[in-house]
DNA sequence: TGACATAATGAAAATGATTCCCGATAAGAC
DNA sequence: GTCTTATCGGGAATCATTTTCATTATGTCA
């Protein structure tokens, strides 16, 4: 049979582009479109184009740096992952100002398998968002 | 002051088109695109064009008739919600055929609203979504 | 310190789901 | 049957995201 190649870590380049996503999604605690950033970074002055800001975003999840929310109207949102953020987790959302929480909840990880297994479901996962309104927008 | 009009439901005409997309969803317990369903009325001949598939399943929505369901790749799917669907659920769905089960769990229920409340969100709401393979497709 | 191989870039075109527009059609009321 | 207007539906318009591909820049090694 014939060996099955090692996973192997992509070798990235480091690239000014590269480094001013991630610094423009650092600065904020809050999911953060594409065409968001892309208009952020032109801004403020960076060369870079909308093609290469949805590549960085796509490799951030992909690394799992980043976390991904797919809103009602089909936009994309990214948000860096914590620093103690290398555990699975989930998100409490501002649904005004996209400003995030990183939440956990060991009894849903765990209700969640438990419900899948007794219908014979297999490779489970899960998405478990909660949207409101955080305390600065609720006062508007 | 004015008198509020009374919230009136709105009165909604019966058409071949309408019964034509719920009859397509009822046939099946999967969560189904537009797309999708309007292919597959058009091919078993129906009468129907692209706009009135999706002004139908947003009706649905609306009516609490249907759950939508956002995929990752931006496309959304329906279903219809189960006879005894009037009360709040969430799903369990195979990520190849779409096939989903109505699920409860009402400790998540609770968990959420505590969660959003320790953080001062309000208005909360929250999506909760099982995914994995059914028995069928795992045997693939 | 140069080449070199190729990963990364980005402007423009393509894609594809969803929405909008508006003249034509048909359901429901009287 | 006639009238009012909700509903239709084909096509154009939107808009986020992807693809294309010639150009640029990074990492490596002599
Ligand atoms: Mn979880
Ligand atoms: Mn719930
Ligand atoms: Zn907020
Ligand atoms: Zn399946």
């Amino acid at each position: 049979m014939a060996l099955m190649a090692p996973t192997q870590q992509v070798k990235r380049r480091a690239t000014n582009q590269g480094a001013a996503v991630k610094e423009a999604l650092a600065a904020e605690d809050t999911f953060r479109s594409a065409q968001d950033v892309y208009a952020t970074l032109r801004a403020s002055g960076e060369k870079i184009g909308l093609s290469t800001v949805y590549r960085h975003l796509q490799i951030f999840v992909d690394d799992g740096l980043a976390d991904v929310i797919h809103k009602p109207d089909g936009e994309s949102t990214y948000r860096l992952c914590g620093d103690a953020s290398t555990t699975h987790h989930h998100h409490l959302v501002c649904r005004s100002c996209g400003k995030a929480v990183e939440i956990e909840g060991p009894a849903v990880e765990t209700w969640a398998d438990k419900v899948a297994a007794q219908h014979g479901f297999s490779d489970v996962n899960h998405t478990v968002e909660i949207f409101g309104l955080c305390t600065t927008c609720a006062a508007s």
